[in-house]
DNA sequence: AATGAATGAGTTTTCATTCAT
DNA sequence: TATGAATGAAAACTCATTCAT
C-alpha cells in the first residue's frame, strides 16, 4: 500500500476510535471525515460502509484481547480471572469495548471461542461457579464493560463480578 | 385537561413505552404515533420533544421503582437485595431500563437518593460488602441491567451480582 | 384524502412528468420537487421511491392506451393500425412514452395483452404479416416510439413501418 | 507519441468500447480504467472527459461506417440496403450504436452525409418510396437502432423496415 | 384539539476529476 | 508517464418538527 493511503488509513481509523468511543455508531461518517482531516470519499475508499469501518475499529481491540486469552498461563482460575483484569483495564479506557463483543465478525467468533475455552477449563478446576454457562458469562461481561465505562474505580465492579463468579 | 386529551395522552405514553423498549430510542416518532393510534401532531401537543417523550416514559418507571424502594422491609439486607431483584425483572423484559438510570432529571435523582438509602442501611447490617460506594454500586448497577437485557436467563446474571456484593 | 394532498400529488405528477419527458429518468428529484413548489419530502410521502413516481407519471399514459386498444373496432387490421396510429401521436408528443413499454408494471403487462391480442387477430385476418411475433412487434415499436419523439414528420415514419407490416 | 502510450491508449478505447456497450454511458470510468487495466489517471490523459471517451468511441464506429458506406456498390438499391444491413448487424451486438447518431461532431456529419448521398441515389434508381426525406430516414434509423438492441431476432426488425421503405 | 401533510436539514454513498507518489 | 489515492459535489432517502385543514 502506498505510504500515504497508509497514513490515511491510519488517520481514518484513529478518528474513528475517538469518535465512536465518545459518540457511539450513530457519528455522521462526514464528521469522522473531517475529524480525519480527509474527505468523506477517502473513508470509503478504505472502507467500503460505515458498518466496516466500525467493525475494524473493534476488531483491532478485539485481537489484542484473543492474544491475551490465548496465552494463558498454567493455572486456569488465574487465566480466567486474569482475562477478566485486562478487559476491565480495556474498558475504563474506551467507552465502547462493549460493543466489541456485539458487533459479529469472524474475530468476535474466535474471541468468543478464547474466552469460552477459559471458562470451561476454570469451572473444570473448581475456580469458578458452575451454575453458568458461556451466554450468561458473556451478558454478564457486556453489561460489566458498559458498566466499567461509567465509573472511576473500575476495580470496584470487577471485585464484586470476580467474587461473585467464584465457586 | 380534557377526558380524551387525557387518554391521548396515556395511548402514547404506552406505545412508546412499548416502542422504545424494543427498538431504542431511534423509533421514529411516526411509528410511535401510529401505535398509539393518534398523529404526529398529537404526540406533539403532549411532549415538546421526542426527547421529552422518552424522559416521561423513563419517569414512569422510575416513580415505580422509588415506590417500591421507599416502601421497604424492615430487614435492611433484605429490601437491598429485593430491589435489586425487583430490578432485574424490570431489565430483563425492557431493553432500556437502563437509560433511565442515565437520562438526568428530578425523578432520577430521587431514584439515586432512595436506593442510596437502601445501601447504606444494609452495608450498615452487614449484609453488603462495605468497600463499595454508591456511585460503584450505580455503575454496577447499570452495566448489569444492560447485560440482563441481552440475556435468556437473567437470574443467572442477578444471582452472580447478589453473591458478589454480600459481605 | 385532503384537499391540500391532492393538489400536491397533482403538481408533483406534472412536474415529474415534464422533467422526466425533457431530462429522461435522471433528473435528480430534488429538481422535481423544486419544479413542483414542494419539499422532496413531499414527493416521498406521496411516491414511496423515484422509480414510483416514474411508474406512475407512465401508468397515467398506459392506462390510457390500454383502453383505447380494447375498445377495438370490427376490423382487425383497422383496429391494430389505429392503435399503431394512436402511439404515433403520443409518442411525438411526449418523449419518453417509449419508457412506458420497458419499466415493468402491472399495467404494462396488460397493455401488452390487449396489443398482442390485436396482433394476433390482425394476422389471422391476413391484414398483417405473419413472421412476426409478439416480442419483435414490441422492439418495432419501442424503437419507432424512440424515432417519432425525434422528427418533425412522424407521419412518414409510421407509414413505413405500418406499410413494412402489411402482409 | 510513445509506444506504450500508443498500446495504452488503445486498450482504453477498447474497454471503453465493450463497456458503454454493455452498461450505457453510466459505467463508472474506474471501471473502464479496470477493465483496460489501467489508473484512471490515464485515461484522463488521454481524453480530457469521460464524454470525451465516449465520443471517442463512436467516432471509431462511425468512420467504419463511413467507409462502408463510401464504398457502394454499383447498383444503388443494392448499396442502400447493404448498408441498412450493416447497421443492423452492429446495432444487434452493441447497445449503444444509436447513440452514435445523436453525439454532433465532425465524423457524424460525414457519415449523413454519406448515407444522404445512398438515399438519394437509391430514390432516383426507384429502389426506395420518395416520400422520405434524410431527416425522416434518420429519426426512422435511430429508432430502429434503439429497437434492435432490444430483440434476439433483429433481422425481423430490419426486414419490416426495409421492406416498408421499398418503393 | 386532532390530524396527517409538508418541510428541509441531515445521512449514507457514488463517481468524475485532480494530484501526490 | 502511469498509478491509484483523494476530493467533494451530488443523489436518494429519512425523520423530527411545524402547520394547514
Amino acid at each position: 500500500m502506498r505510504a500515504d493511503a497508509q497514513r490515511n488509513r491510519a488517520k481514518v481509523l484513529s478518528a474513528a476510535a475517538s469518535a465512536f468511543a465518545s459518540g457511539g455508531f450513530g457519528v455522521p461518517l462526514d464528521e469522522i471525515a473531517a475529524l480525519a482531516g480527509v474527505g468523506p470519499g477517502t473513508v470509503y475508499r478504505h472502507f467500503p460502509t460505515k458498518e466496516a469501518l466500525f467493525q475494524a475499529v473493534m476488531e483491532e481491540r478485539i485481537a489484542s484481547l484473543i492474544d491475551f486469552a490465548s496465552s494463558s498461563s498454567a493455572d486456569p482460575g488465574a487465566a480466567f480471572f486474569a482475562f477478566l483484569g485486562r478487559i476491565g483495564e480495556e474498558a475504563a479506557l474506551k467507552r465502547d469495548l462493549s460493543d466489541a463483543f456485539v458487533v459479529p465478525s469472524d474475530l468476535q467468533a474466535r474471541l468468543h471461542e478464547a474466552f469460552n475455552a477459559l471458562l470451561v477449563r476454570a469451572q473444570a478446576a473448581g475456580a469458578v461457579r458452575r451454575d453458568l454457562e458461556f451466554p450468561d458469562l458473556l451478558a454478564l461481561l457486556k453489561g460489566l464493560l458498559a458498566g466499567l465505562a461509567e465509573t472511576s474505580r473500575p476495580e470496584r465492579l470487577l471485585a464484586v463480578v470476580m467474587d461473585g463468579l467464584r465457586a
